[in-house]
DNA sequence: TGACAACTACGATTGATGTCGTAGAAGCAC
DNA sequence: GTGCTTCTACGACATCAATCGTAGTTGTCA
């Protein structure tokens, strides 16, 4: 089993890299840099980026090519999860509830998505 | 009407702060300073951070006494929504639904909570 | 082969954040 | 009034995030 150290959390830049390649999966430092139209920024800026989030641990690259290929060490949802935890003890004091009745406040929820967050709704109720 | 210029985001330190105040009212630093039990650290500290967000605008002060006394500029609940707001766009593309599904796996809300969280969601989903 | 293009490594820099120490003014207690 | 305590103001500092420029290496192609 895998040692499962736990990671850092990722910067603002950092997150916005990895979401490219959750996205879009294991990519070159050219590949992420042309897939960012947002901030438009310089090329060894993003290398940079990567290059730290390597020695964070947050991605892991294949060095076989001289163009390095980068992806990320945890899954998605595994980080957003963390991310989400430690927002809701920053912002709400660790209330979960708070923070989904603010996000649902936005209303940009497809009805799909309310259907489905009904559902976990039904679950978490039932389960007592 | 006030002009309702566009307040920075706080920083942790003075998010930190911001709760204290939104929870308790009206403080001075020495109030602020002796609520933070987590993280303790110098007077001074808090002192500076609220002078910070005096320029920043994010609080405003009563002068009066020798020991200013601090209160937020802007509601708990109006910070808290735009800082919802930037986290889904940071972490979830935007979507606050991807959001909410994780914030709910946390499983920390009361039924209560569920409750309330389930009559939004009628709310929403009857004004198709 | 020689020149150009693309890539990585790395240092420098800027600005923000959080931390604290010290100075000086203001209040209090005797 | 003298001295101790408590306050604010302010500068110094370390750290970190983000940005970029430059150097040096490697690949490509005419």
């Amino acid at each position: 089993m895998p040692a499962k150290l736990k990671l850092p959390r990722p910067t603002e830049a950092e997150l916005e890299l990895l979401r490219v390649l959750w996205e879009r999966g294991p990519l070159t430092v050219r590949d992420i840099h042309e897939a960012l139209e947002e901030n438009p920024t310089g090329y060894t800026t993003t290398l940079k980026i990567l290059q730290k989030m390597t020695d964070k641990g947050l991605v892991r690259r294949d060095e076989t090519n001289r163009s390095h290929v980068y992806e990320p060490v945890a899954k998605a949802g595994d980080t957003q999860r963390q991310l989400v935890r430690e927002f809701v003890q920053r912002a709400f004091g660790g209330s979960p509830a708070q923070l989904v009745l603010h996000a649902l406040s936005e209303k940009k929820a497809t009805p799909a998505e309310l259907a489905e967050i009904r559902l976990l709704l039904d679950a978490l109720e039932s389960r007592k």
